[in-house]
RNA sequence: GGCCCCAUGGUCAAGCGGUUAAGACACCGCCCUUUCACGGCGGUAACGCGGGUUCGAGUCCCGCUGGGGUCACCA
């Protein structure tokens, strides 16, 4: 365990490096506005050769879990955002999870209290929350009287003898102002009068967020300070914290929030908010990383596809917009449309082979003829679909005859009274073919038509109908090729014979 | 309510004193076509309001309005 706490003389050894934190609580999933906050840390980290570190801010032990620790870490795998020191890879400046680091805290608030920068407060939270409220109504700022602070030493130590509950709060300065220097915001300078003297340390013995937070930033060598923006009005107070700790100051980037449609805060009832729900819609962790990017910041030159690795070079935090940006799921969406057609068939085949096995499409001695053939197959209905699920919806048709037909379509294309007939004469005309491939496919399906006297796109879509159950998919004729010549044979018979019946 | 941040089309977002105010998504046409997509072409659509400063303001300043955040023994 770390003994060494006070380690403020050190940091100057090592000013160049740039080291960054992402600090999450294990309260629940990874939020998309925490995946973007933490994909800006990285480009930052990336960029300038410096550390990405993962703490877990799991303070609050009653509302923290393992299961959503292990999200996260999921999450952040997912997106392909690595970490370079947290609880999984260590690092030099563990442990990483706040839980683990108590006695680094009660270092600090010792020192904290050798120094009379802090003196405990015996007010319940009742007469506090009652203060709050009357401050309220009477139009003032609800914040701390200050009345423990002036309690004489002797009565202090008294009370707490005694065994009275207290808590901690800092002596934080009354006159003068705090100025936070903002990568994004610019300067931000706060009068000291409106910050209380806030609670660092809790009756129950643990820190608060703030200290805790402040603590490890310090203990850790964080130069720069990337969050959201909600922490903003928060920041005098931990600035106030470092100067107790006599500790340099970070640097500060509050970025904007992300919010729903409405403009409001972004919750369930808008929808999907985790990363994990976009997964398992899906949305590709390059698409969303991608569309995260893009909200709140411009790579410039009208680019839209922007890779981990372009973002890497061209990321910016000065650029970062300084105001909150809503979530806009078709832009994911076209996104993910492009994202998904240009990445390679072999990975999507190998991503469904999972799948496919389980619902016996193949086995896993597959012959190379039928493994080529899936591979094409896959490589044409990729062309056709925005994402896996729709691949999924095409597939069907190739492993077994369709069990009903499409009831728009069947409207549309099975309704003319020789189409029955039509389909029959096809059928028998499959079998002329010396080769059964498109091109030829289409020869005979074109003259056909002619000689009928009908357009080809009367033959062609009751002809997909009738081969797939559905109206869309790839072209027919690669369609046919694919199903092979006995099966649309087949296909073609048993539609005709269900079109007969129906009428 | 105090304090803080913010404000260009429906959405994201260029612009950083002089532009016909980009581009993308969405939407609407048209083209391509064998369906659905993709693609191509075109279109609708924005500087919240009011004062200044300036020869000139989306760009600078002030006010207002609106939105958001924060003021917890939550993080």
């Amino acid at each position: 365990m770390r003994k060494s706490t006070m380690t403020t003389e050190i940091r100057t050894a090592d000013k160049t490096s740039i080291r960054v934190r992402f600090a999450p609580s294990p309260t629940g999933t990874l939020h998309i506005g925490g995946a973007r906050t933490a994909y800006f840390n990285w480009l930052f980290a990336r960029q300038n050769q410096g550390k990405v570190i993962l703490r877990i801010d799991d303070t609050d032990i009653s509302r923290s879990s393992e299961a959503s620790y292990r999200q996260i870490l999921d999450s952040f795998a997912w997106l392909g955002l690595d970490f370079d020191e947290s609880p999984e890879v260590g690092g030099a400046y563990g442990p990483y999870r706040q839980s683990q680091r108590t006695e680094i805290y009660q270092a600090y608030l010792r020192k904290l209290q050798e120094e009379g920068l802090t003196y405990p407060c015996f007010c319940t939270p009742e007469e506090l929350q009652k203060e709050r409220e009357t401050a309220q109504k009477e139009g003032r700022a609800p914040r701390y009287s200050g009345r423990c602070r002036h309690l004489a030493p002797e009565e202090a130590a008294r009370r707490i003898e005694a065994g009275e509950r207290a808590v901690f709060r800092l002596k934080t300065d009354v006159h003068g102002e705090t100025t936070v220097h903002d990568l994004i915001r610019g300067d931000v300078t706060f009068q000291n009068e409106e910050i209380d003297d806030f609670i660092i340390w809790k009756a129950d013995g643990t820190p608060t967020y703030h200290f805790a937070s402040c603590v490890d930033d310090v203990e850790m060598r964080i130069t720069h300070i990337i969050r959201a923006e909600e922490h903003l009005s928060n920041t005098p107070r931990h600035i106030q914290l470092f100067q107790a700790f006599h500790a340099e100051i970070p640097v500060f980037a509050h970025v904007p929030m992300i919010l729903a449609p409405d403009r409001s805060k972004l919750s369930k009832r808008h929808g999907a908010t985790s990363v994990e729900e976009y997964r398992e819609a899906g949305i590709l962790p390059e698409a969303l990383v991608n569309y995260l990017l893009l909200l709140g910041f411009s790579p410039g030159e009208n680019r839209e596809i922007v890779s981990r690795e372009e973002a890497i070079e061209c990321f910016r935090l000065e650029r970062v917009a300084k105001h909150a940006a809503v979530y806009d799921v078709k832009k994911l969406e076209w996104l993910n449309q492009y994202y998904f057609r240009t990445r390679s068939v072999d990975q999507l085949l190998y991503e469904m082979w999972p799948g496919l096995l389980e619902k016996a499409w193949v086995s896993t001695e597959e012959s190379r003829e039928k493994l080529a053939w899936l591979r094409t197959l896959l490589q044409f209905l990729q062309q056709k679909s925005r994402q896996e699920a729709d691949v999924w919806n095409m597939l069907e048709c190739y492993f077994r005859p369709p069990v009903s037909y499409d009831d728009k379509g069947v409207k549309k294309h099975f309704q003319h009274s020789e189409t029955a007939q039509r389909l029959r004469q096809l059928a028998d005309l499959l079998a002329t073919l010396p080769v059964f491939a498109a091109w030829p496919l289409e020869q005979l399906y074109r003259q056909t038509s002619e000689q009928i006297g009908c357009k080809a796109a009367d033959l062609i879509h009751p002809t997909r109908l009738a081969l797939t159950g559905i109206t869309v998919g790839p072209g027919l004729f690669d369609v046919m090729t694919l199903l092979g010549r006995k099966e649309c044979h087949n296909r073609l018979l048993e539609a005709a014979n269900f079109i007969e019946k129906s009428n």
